[in-house]
DNA sequence: TTGATACTTGACAAAAATAGTCATATATAG
DNA sequence: CTATATATGACTATTTTTGTCAAGTATCAA
């Protein structure tokens, strides 16, 4: 049904709200969880993936937290969603790896759909900053 | 990761090898099966639900077989996926259903992306008619 | 120094969706 | 009559998604 799972979605909230406080003190999971309503622990997850993945910074301790390492601006929808998922592959026949989807890539007469919406959609996140959704 | 599943996928050659012999005699389950390397009982259960979403036409018995009901520059792959799998929802969150999704609709600034995602696959999808993929 | 706050890690578990199968029945050509 | 084909509904297995847990580390502030 290609829906976009609650790692995405809750990936992208934590990190607007980080965005929200961009230049201010750090946000703790508490403080995400609260106001959005993600399970704590799951959240706690997907905030270590984006600092694994280098989008966000945290700090231990009392008065800790995340904080964003980039500027909004600088922040691409797809890094967030690569970030917390992987890359977003809407087939398994690329060009490296021809062999996976149907049974002759090369005969393949599907494969030109699924590959303009593996685009569209790559594009389309690829073009949305973290930026674009702020207030 | 948005991956397009075996349903769509079968479901999509069966009806491009359907497409190939339209106006021709029926094509079984089983030549779709030899040709594409699907599990057959798999096909058999996707065909039933192109037929029942008025795409495909049954013949049973001897010579039996699918035949497309419609002209293949009539049928949009919008219609195929739909059929197989239901309709495409990228998020849950439509103007009817507005609080399934995050907390508060109205303040969710996460929503203009997936949004747009939604739509573009949408659009993609309406647009492209089987006789697109025929050669 | 001590306690409270907050992140870290890796494994674990429940639930849902996906992928595929089976048995039995029905229909038709030849 | 028989071989070929679809119809149907239930059933199972696998994988992915969506969480949870426990034990540990780091930091601040009183
Ligand atoms: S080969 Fe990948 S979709 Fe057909
Ligand atoms: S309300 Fe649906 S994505 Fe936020």
């Amino acid at each position: 049904m290609l829906k976009i799972s609650t790692r995405c979605r809750y990936g992208l909230l934590a990190m607007v709200e980080l965005g929200q406080c961009y230049g201010q003190a750090p946000v703790s999971a508490q403080e995400i969880f609260k106001k959005q309503h993600i399970p704590k622990l799951y959240l706690q997850q997907l905030l270590v993936k984006l600092r694994r993945n280098g989008l966000v910074e945290s700090i231990r301790g009392a008065k800790g937290g995340f904080i964003l390492r980039k500027d909004p601006k600088q922040i691409k929808i797809l890094d967030i969603v690569k970030a917390v998922e992987g890359p977003v592959q809407l087939i398994s026949c690329t060009k490296q790896n021809k062999d996976k989807c149907c049974s002759k890539i090369k005969e393949c007469l599907t494969r030109p759909v699924w590959v303009e919406l593996h685009e569209v959609v790559n594009k389309v996140l690829n073009e949305r900053t973290l930026y674009d959704l702020m207030r």
